[in-house]
DNA sequence: GGAGAGTCTCAGGTGACGCTCAGGCTGGTT
DNA sequence: AACCAGCCTGAGCGTCACCTGAGACTCTCC
């Protein structure tokens, strides 16, 4: 994805959060926050992020639960963890339940762009990984799909449009998340480019064999399961 | 679901009443109002909110039993208790009692929105929740149930019914309530569609086989029970 | 500047879904 | 036991969300 990266930022302190969003929207990212673990989870929900960047100590829900609950609910989004200074132990649980790399405050903010950069880059351009589901792989280094030992050629819309699916199985995508991921612009005005290129998909997918893999879920949008 | 919250208010005081219920009104709630303890665990029954705000100090029942009440009726609405200034063991007694959080009077308009807010946060799926009652299974991520390893695919008016069951278990739920939460409209006129679409429920609930889950209690409602 | 690929619009078409209606059944009441 | 209100049931209708095919427009490459 050439798209800017989404990063929601999580901690009560608001000081925090002004910095760290300031600073990566300079850098050209797209910034959400949240104040607290609830809140943390529902916008992860709602937007969708490509990364999250979570204080551990937070009253409520606290940072390893909100990567608990995240991970236990399937979502492999990457997860920087912010922890106070020598809570040794907190750093340790924090990978073991599931985040993907730590950061001790206090940090420079250019400590924690590089760990964001190194986590995005991961993440986006992982050679060699390809993801899966059903009888489906989506070769993310060649920009292409499989099906039935078929190769697929992908287009550029089809091929983000499809990423976001195979990111978010079983789970339903409402056109708003579809719309704002995709093309990445609020729709007032009514467009039926979003069901084209379902359309498009579902005819390259579909066109070797095989079950149909995007259901239409009327008045909510679309899933990917088989 | 994209539906305006409920909230119910509950203070003897009718002037916190009138602000609150117009502030929360503007910013596009519901509001259901309760003069005393005894109407607002009636209104409470009758109107299933969301969220119940609730003042510590009223005449008869007060705002902690009202909360003992509705919790030990087995109802998990979110509580946010109003308490007088210095009183300490108020609020702790509060959040023993069963209440999720707490708001020292006076307070401001936003202060008062910005935990409302939180609140129904937390109620609101976070992202993941699978709603389990007997053998039956309601997957808010896919949008559909299982029930004996089947999936059951729900079309967005079963799904919102049977959310409101899910929602409410053993507990009867009237033709009014389940028609102002679904379909959102004060039916003057006498239509069938709420046993129209319970008989689709049932149907799809019972094609696999299993016992009856919704049950009709005759001049009444509907319960979900074993 | 022509060909081709890719994105998006537009104007029907279609079927799933929401809802109504009429008639049948059932449980409670007198 | 007869009656009636309340609930169930099957059929069917209209609408709108979504699908579909065609083509306009842009951009790149030769």
């Amino acid at each position: 994805m050439s798209e800017a990266a989404r990063i929601l930022v999580v901690d009560d302190d608001a000081k925090i959060r002004t910095v760290v969003r300031r600073g990566l929207a300079y850098e050209g990212y797209r910034v959400v926050e949240a104040a607290s673990g609830e809140e943390g989870l529902e916008k992860a929900r709602e937007h969708l992020p490509d990364l999250v960047i979570l204080d551990v100590m937070m009253p409520g829900i606290d940072g390893l639960e909100v990567t608990r609950r995240l991970r236990s609910s399937g979502d492999e989004v990457a997860i920087l963890m912010l922890t106070a200074r020598d809570e040794v132990k907190d750093r340790v649980v924090g990978l073991e339940t599931g985040a993907d790399d730590y950061l001790v405050k206090p940090f420079s903010f250019e400590e924690l762009l590089a760990r964001v950069h190194a986590l995005l880059r991961r993440r986006a351009a992982p050679s060699g990984e390809v993801l899966r589901f059903a009888d489906l792989e989506l070769d993310l280094d060649a920009r292409e799909a499989r099906r039935m030992g078929r190769t697929i050629e992908l287009t550029t819309t089809e091929f983000s449009l499809l990423l976001l699916f195979m990111r978010h199985p079983r789970k339903v995508l409402t056109r708003d998340v579809i719309m704002e991921h995709v093309w990445s612009y609020d729709f007032d005005g009514e467009s039926n480019v979003l069901e084209v290129y379902v359309r498009y998909l579902r005819n390259k997918l579909e066109m070797i064999g095989g079950p149909r893999l995007i259901h239409t879920i009327r008045g909510a949008g679309y899933v990917l399961k088989e």
